[in-house]
DNA sequence: AAGGCAACTTACCAGGTGGTAGGTGAATCG
DNA sequence: CGATTCACCTACCACCTGGTAAGTTGCCTT
């Protein structure tokens, strides 16, 4: 594998665990042997590794997403799979879950060197899949977007709280609640469509 | 003001703005026109400051949410009060929202020094709420769990991302989708308890 | 008046931070 | 073959990090 995407993978989850402030490009580079200057080499800048492993995930949530929406037959269906989808996807990669939680919080420190919003596309294209999906209940672009945060805070606040509640409640509940959570989400959004 | 209270203050804002590794002690102290080693003076470490931050949100959290407890009549219209009050709170104070939010991502890292459940109390009368507000719907304490976290994940995922909407949005919008908030977050709440 | 103590201060330290400058050896190419 | 490019290196920089040591100042108590 390229050096620079192994870069990007360990980058990932070492930002995942410990946050932007948290890791250092020398941290970064240890963890395959090599030093930060060939880190540097390939990135220029911390700012930019980092924004290359926001490009990345966001690059692959969005891949994928268009080959689901691409599937469906009706808007509605099609939001539902993406939706679900989305759920899986993040479900099955919790580093990219964590950095994408991370920096909706740490953006506003960042925002004046980095004005790329790499997922505002992603939450647009959902917006609009909302409101074909459901044009009688949602009524214009602000309520389309008011119920799709609402869904997206549901599935990320749950995933992101693993650590926590395996300590909180022993695995075994928390295996309860996963098996609860995904029926639970189809009835949510199904609630929020209708 | 005691000068502890207000680096507790200053310490709550910039934690949440950076997260515990964005800030230095040197940085707080700066804030109040002090040295850092006036902070080392009153908490010893930056550990213990932060320790003393979480403590404080903790109690404030947990003292206003029992006396709105204990104030509920009727099961349903007292849980459902409940959760909006929470949702006030955590609105009146963005700061402390942030706070706990990154605390939640970060205790994997330090999930042995994290034994202190701040939470788990108000987690579980909540649950023991919903449970007896919608005895129909929900069938165990698991249920009941997993569409208690999907409410307080709507409403968290939605209040933590206020600057970035501000900053993707414009203030405009950002203003548009919190007037659609608090109803659609009553109407979430019904239909998950339906 | 004397002592103690809280609330600070300056001076200092070892180690880490992101980043620059200027290489080295190996592969590629005209 | 020589020139260039690539992927990496060592050496170095100015600044920042949390933390220690040793005062200094002014109020409170005895």
């Amino acid at each position: 594998m390229e050096t620079k995407t192994r870069f990007i993978e360990t980058a990932t989850r070492l930002f995942a665990e410990r946050g932007y402030y948290g890791v250092s490009i020398a941290a970064v580079a240890n963890e395959l042997a090599l030093t930060k200057q060939a880190l540097l080499h390939h990135f220029g800048s911390k700012e930019k590794l980092y924004g290359e492993v926001l490009q990345t995930i966001s690059n692959r949530l969005m891949e994928d997403m268009s080959r689901i929406v691409q599937a469906s037959e009706n808007p509605r269906e099609g939001f539902e799979a993406c939706l679900m989808y989305f759920y899986d996807a993040l479900q099955s990669r919790p580093d990219d879950t964590l950095v994408l939680m991370r920096e909706l919080l740490d953006n506003k420190q960042r925002a004046e060197n980095a004005k790329t919003w790499y997922l505002k596309p992603f939450l647009d294209s959902l917006c609009d899949m909302a409101l074909a999906a459901s044009p009688k209940r949602l009524k214009n672009q602000a309520q389309a977007f008011v119920v799709v945060y609402q869904i997206l805070g549901a599935m990320k606040y749950f995933l992101v709280s693993e650590p926590t509640l395996v300590q909180m409640f022993g695995s075994k509940n928390w295996k309860a609640f996963t098996e609860h959570y995904e029926p639970e989400l189809r009835a949510l959004i199904a609630a929020r469509l209708d």
